[in-house]
DNA sequence: GATCGAAACGGACTACAGTCCGCTTCTATT
DNA sequence: AATAGAAGCGGACTGTAGTCCGTTTCGATC
């Protein structure tokens, strides 16, 4: 007899050492933070407090920006279900354009909450793809609902990128825009790439 | 008598072996760029070359992230330049949105150009804030030369956003966007921003 | 339950950023 | 020209990211 026609399984199941250390290194990532900020979680002190091998961590995330984008997705994944079905005007049920203002006002507030964690995970590929996409993709659909015509992938990265971290830093930080007309701005430049 | 009055002599002078230092250092880095690339030019292989000690290459820059943004800013004076001053449509003389337009373009270049050495500088403070609020400041300008009406500032700030590297290279690299379909995009966003 | 190949582990090792502090060089003053 | 104090210098030292490879653990098969 020839194997147990592995079809459609893909990724060969995660072994149980494996999946034991992978929880028992979320877990005192999260902690870390907890205690020492960002700044504070080294991949020494992680495997340490994990009781694993430094190996294992690499082996696990890849980078120190990998164990990052983990943790941000972590968080983030939360935030995505109360835009898919929280409720009303981030979650379904308003009309388009309240959605669309209340997620651009939330993102923002996410963002600046994360900037740390979003920072240490730099660019590369460690803010997952679909967590990163996830958010142009829901401004396109709302762009949609709105009758909006043209290219609306691009529209919808444009509407997103004023909301990025290191352009709400720069805004906040150093420029010193109190937000409330950070969020009237941005209000504006949704009603004028809306149509209106 | 008391010194020669300093009233208007904010720093003091460089001294002469600092501005050897510095002079030596800069070139050393330009070389090792082409040399090594971006990734190849570390602290400890800067100040060999430069023919000085580690601490004097800190001293100098700070850090590996200002050391970036000092070459970065020596690559971004010369583009400055030709925005203020140069031949239309990017510099002074063709009609502000032809000349918008232009510059969008010209800056989408620029930013995939240095892309490694604005990842390799960062975020914080490296980019020189005058050279990073430069582009703000002339897109701003130039809204006002379009009569456009509201919070130019934010309308400024949320036009260069989608240019910015981090998000090129979203479209560019991830998505294989094309470049054409990029520029035609922020050139709708302009039109629309603007009021059309 | 014995065997075997593959996957995962762990920690010593390397390379680089950034600090520290005693030493040298410069410049202003007399 | 001599001197003093400040500015600058340099390289040994520390801490952390990331690599490497011999060893261990797992689970599939017989």
């Amino acid at each position: 007899m020839s194997k147990p026609l592995p079809l459609l399984t893909s990724p060969p199941p995660e072994r149980r050492d494996a999946a034991r250390n992978r929880e028992a290194l979320m877990e005192a990532a999260v902690c870390l933070v907890e205690l020492h900020g960002v700044r504070g979680v080294t991949m020494d002190a992680l495997a340490a407090r994990a009781g694993v091998g430094k190996g294992t961590v690499f082996r696990r995330f890849g980078s120190r920006e990998g164990l990052m984008g983990a943790l941000l997705n972590h968080s983030e994944t939360e935030w995505q279900a109360a835009v898919m079905g929280g409720p009303p005007p981030l979650g379904p049920g308003a009309p388009p354009l309240e959605r669309l203002l209340a997620f651009g006002e939330s993102r923002m507030v996410l963002n600046i909450k994360h900037a740390e964690l979003i920072e240490a995970a730099g660019n590369p590929g460690a803010r997952s793809f679909a967590a990163l996409s996830f958010t142009t993709m829901h401004v396109r659909y709302l762009l949609g609902q709105l009758g909006v015509e043209g290219d609306l992938a691009y529209l919808a990265t444009a509407l997103v990128a004023p909301l990025e971290m290191i352009v709400l830093r720069e805004q906040v930080d150093r420029e010193q825009i109190p937000m409330d007309r950070i969020t009237a701005g941005w209000t504006d430049l949704v009603r004028r790439v809306a149509g209106g």
